[in-house]
DNA sequence: GAATAACTTGAATTAAATTCATATTAGAGT
DNA sequence: ACTCTAATATGAATTTAATTCAAGTTATTC
């Protein structure tokens, strides 16, 4: 007999294409999800896939459950949340403070669903650039900081959210281009356009050039179009989130290339005060910004 | 963790108002719908019902989740219809055909709910009197029999629909009015209006008179209210079911009282041909009667 | 104040889902 | 054609979870 547990597997299935990544997001094995989608069906008489060797596709009486599960488990999480309402008061504040700024890409369709969802909770972004953004968490300045960085203490907890390639931007011509992977001495003698933040906060500075004892002379910009900008028109280089370069590679703008043998990574966080952390609406907006990136960014993989 | 297995439990509450019912409708023993209601609530933390003395009540969170329960079991069915659909041909005749006079009042609203579902199906009531309905069956005139009968051979199966009470109905001021319950015994000289069928397949005369060795003189009428007018005009006494008389005698139009001790019940099934039997659109239109004779028949038991 | 008709509870049982370990399959690259 | 890789499938063992069983409570009715 069909319960949510199929419609949720179903959902991840759909979402990864894959049962082992399906399987980690359901915190399942790949077994059980294998036994579960067949046990479904059997019981239905029809196949529910086509499977390839590449995944699995949907058949059409595959896609009609999945058109379930997805009514369904939305139905359920707005049941869940109004529960929450119903149990007291769920109103709350939800400051939040960027580490990175090309999260700006991402974020605000990511407040505007949870503004529909959570009405009563006032959600507003930081401006300005802070140098250290977990201090506004101890100042009591934010609720959530989004960052790479992990908090020290026990009083905040990091909230696993994605983790994104991180690849060298370079004009189209540049001499760099014949190569598929861009080493740290390759990079001797560029310039570096950056967002204005500390050297240190910069990964490719503080984990491959440094490293590799190299340092390039630092140009800054507040925003991703200027810097990409920039490098078009040959006054250097940058390194930005896969994502937020994707498409101006695509337009033949700029070049990206990976960094190193298997590119140069980083681990996307949303710390917050313990005391926070079980609030039915803090641990909903960690799930809005999964869904969502997981959905509309290219070359990102959930934490 | 919610799962559809709570969902159905919960609506099967809601319709019956009681563990030990519920429990029934959805085949578990009473209390294994106490635990898992109880799970439910530690899941959730608060109380979803209000333990009276009577059976159970929906709080405000209960109630959030049986909305939940009612949307998500429609939308599951609907997905199963389509599914049903998807695998092959579903569509099909229904000809339906009534040993009792009554089930006119129900059936309507019935078949009104199953072509809203079932559009491919063709659906049409048996006009007329039939002697014996369930020939119907075996000549192919009728895929759907619905009475009280049960089927001789392996040809046929009978799906339960629900028990119902068959109650005396006097005009107001008749002498036995002041009697809770009406004996055989004390039936004896008066008229008894029927609808035009044989005797034996009266059940007041089948059941009570003819094994205490009385004989009534008959009269009979084709519609119910008819019957209900003879009565009130004093010019017989009636046998209906509960349903059937019951506005009539809150409009203190008529009376009526139990028959013997335990009253006299009847119970009413689908007769199909074993071979129609899995259909889903069978299945489903029973299931069709059933939920909305539980819902707007009062003093009716599902079976 | 017993009898009834509910629900609750904890332990025992049963059933079902999940994992583990391994097999199988399909496709890509050489 | 062959081997490597990245998938899913399978069957038995295991674990987990749901259900029943057998009393135990509680409220209400007569």
């Amino acid at each position: 007999m069909l319960e949510l547990r199929h419609l949720r597997s179903l959902a991840a299935i759909a979402d990864t294409g894959k049962l082992v990544q399906a399987a980690g997001r359901v915190h399942l094995t790949q077994s059980a999800l294998s036994h579960q989608m067949r046990a479904l069906e059997a019981h239905y008489g029809t196949t529910l896939f086509q499977r390839t060797g590449a995944g699995l596709r949907f058949t059409p009486a595959g896609q009609r459950l999945l058109q379930l599960a997805r009514e369904t488990l939305g139905a359920v999480a707005g049941a869940e949340r109004d529960l929450a309402r119903l149990q007291g008061d769920t109103r709350g504040d939800l400051r939040i403070a960027l580490e990175c700024h090309t999260c700006f890409d991402w974020l605000m369709p990511v407040m505007d669903e949870f503004r529909v969802r959570w009405p009563e909770v006032e959600v507003d972004l930081l401006a300005g650039f802070h140098s250290d953004p977990l201090d506004l968490l101890k100042s009591g300045k934010a609720e959530l900081v989004i960052g790479s960085q992990k908090p020290r203490g026990r009083d905040y907890v990091a909230l696993p959210l994605f983790r994104f390639e991180i690849l060298v931007v370079m004009p189209l011509e540049h001499r760099l281009r014949t190569k598929r992977r861009v080493a740290a001495a390759d990079l001797k003698g560029e310039t570096l356009i950056t967002y204005p933040v500390p050297e240190d906060r910069i990964d490719l500075v503080s984990q491959v050039l440094k490293p590799a004892g190299i340092r390039l002379e630092r140009r800054t910009s507040e925003l991703t179009v200027a810097i990409l900008q920039l490098v078009a028109s040959r006054r250097g280089i940058a390194a930005l989130p896969n994502w937020g370069v994707r498409n101006y590679v695509d337009l033949d703008y700029v070049i990206a290339r990976r960094i190193g043998a298997k590119g140069l990574w980083s681990d996307l966080h949303a710390v917050v005060p313990r005391t926070l952390a079980g609030r039915p609406y803090m641990t909903e907006f960690v799930e809005i910004i999964r869904a969502k990136c997981a959905a509309g960014l290219t070359g990102i993989e959930l934490l």
